[in-house]
DNA sequence: CGCACCGTTGATTAAACTCAACCTATGTGG
DNA sequence: CCACATAGGTTGAGTTTAATCAACGGTGCG
């Protein structure tokens, strides 16, 4: 929890709010104040901000990087839930709700966080409604994500778990100019993410290599034909 | 969507706001004026709130009875996603969100409910913190139960999930002095819930009824032995 | 080199779905 | 009152899907 080494107060107008569209609202003074509560720090892969369990003492706010948010099972095999990008509040539903966290999580790829505690979090609230607002948003957000992600899983085959997984990896992490996906999963976590099991996983991509809907390059994966990936995935 | 015969406004001081959590911190002023915002309604099994896709002007907060949320699959399946009881709101992300709804909600037991526009809403929040913090925490509850959902529906068993099921629903309607489940649903409307096929939840409750792990009154499910569902469940 | 990690493949087994038939209770119209 | 329809529930057989188990290949690294 928090042992971060590089820990760092950040200095008077450092940060760039208006780069997060959850700020956008929100007056000068406000962010000053703000920023003159948070402790920002940077995150480097395989670190672990959480795990599930612990009490928080404040959420993080995700300004760069990747963050795997994921429990784990009975069994100890895990299931990611999502991934975190730059913009994203991490550990505010255990600290609204004032529980320990049902999930852990752990940085995936480098980047820099703020923390920001449960105290200057509720002052945020009261100070400001639109932040409160778009607080409130975020969450909802979230929640319909969770919800449409429920039907998914509970009703779609591996292979066209699959496919809407790598459709959902597109559209949070995007492609590059050669239609290349922007994140590199080993076959275990793209497992863990879409509820199967490794090999199951290996299987369908190769027969998608196949079909040529993906090519891989490497440990990278490209996109070869998207509509049929989404007419597997069975999205209109 | 609202397309009710039995509306109507509300008199002066009929509501006692206090039974229900959400508004127990708030003064009687804000309550009064919320009074005046909202209409009620008398909800019959089968009626539907609002479909899949519809634009709701509003929210809606259950006061009695229970009301089904559901999505609908490609293939027509329906995926029940939650069962929303007294003192809940529903329809609330949409609207936050300011889009179209992607779930359904039907009522299940015959109840009353309060439909609230989302510019009363809106007011509500910007008029009192302690009803955004309410909300905000209610919507992190639900966020939370949806992500546990996820993890159980991907790594668990039918017949673990059932029993979850089977757990969950005593945990949100509560057995009666028999040990009796005070919800009835069909064979099929399990099955939805669960993500799973009729014949096979048919299957597993015959089986638990062998383990007198459970036993059939009717259409009415007792439970016999808690502790094995719960070993079932693998839920420590 | 040997170890660890990832990816792959095949064979086997287990879980769950589908299909089809049939039972039971309940209600309805002739 | 009976014949019939309907909806829910049940059972069995056959099939599909995916998990599990086991072995093996490639790559990078101390």
């Amino acid at each position: 929890m928090g042992t971060f080494c590089n820990d760092s107060r950040v200095e008077h107008g450092d940060i760039n709010w208006y780069k997060y569209s959850i700020f956008s609202e929100e007056s000068k003074d406000v962010l000053l104040w703000l920023e003159s509560q948070v402790r920002i720090s940077h995150l480097e892969r395989g670190q672990v901000l959480y795990r599930e369990g612990d009490t928080l003492r404040g959420v993080y706010f995700l300004m760069k990087g990747v963050v795997k948010i994921y429990q784990t099972g009975v069994d100890g095999k895990e299931q990611i839930i999502r991934f975190a990008q730059k913009g994203d509040f991490i550990g505010f539903r255990s600290v609204m709700n004032e529980e320990s966290t049902c999930s852990s999580a752990k940085v995936f790829d480098d980047g820099k966080i703020l923390f920001i505690s449960s105290k200057s979090l509720e002052a945020l609230l009261e100070k400001s409604h639109s932040f409160a607002k778009a607080f409130i948003k975020m969450a909802c957000r979230e929640l319909k994500e969770a919800n449409k992600y429920i039907t998914y899983i509970a009703q779609k085959s591996v292979r066209e778990r699959i496919a809407v997984a790598l459709l959902m990896l597109k559209d949070s992490f995007g492609l590059d100019g050669r239609q290349v996906l922007k994140v590199v999963l080993t076959r275990e976590e793209l497992a863990n993410f879409v509820g199967t099991a490794t090999e199951s996983v290996i299987r369908v991509i190769s027969e998608f290599k196949d079909d040529g809907i993906i090519i891989r390059e490497g440990r990278k994966i490209r996109f070869g034909d998207e509509q049929k990936l989404k007419r597997i995935a069975k999205i209109v």
